[in-house]
DNA sequence: GCCGACTCTGCGGATATCCACAATAGCCGC
DNA sequence: GCGGCTATTGTGGATATCCGCAGAGTCGGC
């Protein structure tokens, strides 16, 4: 399981919350402003985000924004004592995960968490896989890249050919080097690999 | 442009968001309760939703559930006059498009409705092709199915013979039959369609 | 019983793809 | 300049796929 990251600028209320989750096994870490966490945050670290709204310095939202601005997809609930629905719908179409008004049921808070949680799991698990296919695209040539592209489109290796201007012999050869280095057999698994097919 | 369904008991604003719409050119049709609407709602009603939470009898919040349980796809944008957060969050999480309280900038409604009738004609465009695809699914027979199901996982025909215990020439019938009853001329283009690629 | 479907199979040939071996040429860095 | 990478092409042969022609068995409907 991986971490619930805190941050709300009450020490009181990290507290609690430490106490709750940790009660629960939710590993936690807490953050004091959104200065912090946004310092400390990196391209890996996992887990699920509570964040207080209203907060010293910048404000919830705002962190969020920022994060978003960096690549962040970790999952975020926001925490709020004041019911603003703008706000709340905002946040959400910007793709936050929740929005729970204090005072909140303690239940429902960890249900949500873990569910985040899980969420983000799932997420790193799917762009590992993602990362290690950027990768192999990465060691392709330019020449390979267009071949790959025309046979993913199910060209012909004679359209092709005709397509880019060179024999058909030479096809072959970036597409057989294609097919190494992405580690399939047939234009139909490597289809599968960049369309993201079940 | 499709048409705004405004769900409201209130004659009055039914008649203002009207009369606001059809100055911006958007075609309206208004519906004094959720079950006249319910009642009147087809599969193929195309538009978009704005509806009142608050209503006499049938809440606007139950009629978005009745709604998606009957597979209405609509997008739905929500009005309320009472600032409740909890609700909102729990309307959006469930896919409704919108949530707007009372009182709303006219202009910034307007865009969203459009939007949001913008965003379902571009779902029934995919959907109307989803449609067109089943119905060439629905023609092969069960052997071209399984054939089809094991060339579209990146099969060599020998394989598939195999695994079917049939010859690899019967296997060759079933896969032509199969191209030319989905309109593709190869593997990889029939692994798009199923897949759903660009 | 006949007809139409679906399923199965074989033969042979046209195309397409896969692959090893071989070679030329440009570009870049050591 | 030499070695390595990239891009290019060719020959020739092994596999795989595409396709028409031909035939056969089953099953269900008229």
């Amino acid at each position: 399981m991986t971490t619930l990251h805190i941050v709300d600028d009450d020490e009181a209320i990290r507290d609690a919350l430490g106490w709750l989750f940790q009660s629960r096994n939710v590993p936690v870490a807490g953050w004091p402003s959104a200065e912090a966490f946004l310092e400390a945050w990196r391209p890996d670290t996992a887990g699920c985000l509570l964040l207080d709204i209203r907060m010293e310095g910048m404000s919830g939202l705002e962190l969020f924004d920022r994060l978003l601005a960096k690549g962040c997809r970790m999952p975020v609930i926001f925490l709020t004592g004041h019911g603003d629905v703008p706000i709340a719908v905002g946040a959400l179409k910007k793709g936050a995960r929740d929005f729970v008004e204090k005072p909140f049921n303690d239940n429902e808070l960890v249900d949500r968490v873990i569910d985040a949680l899980a969420f983000d799991a799932e997420q790193r698990e799917r762009e590992a896989g993602q990362a290690g296919l950027a990768a192999r695209l990465a060691t392709l040539t330019q020449r390979e890249r267009q071949v790959m592209e025309l046979v993913v489109a199910g060209r012909l290796n004679k359209v092709i050919a005709d397509e880019l201007g060179i024999s058909m012999r030479t096809v072959e050869v970036h597409r057989s080097h294609v097919f190494e280095k992405m580690r399939v057999k047939t234009a139909v698994e490597l289809t599968r690999l960049l369309t993201g097919a079940s």
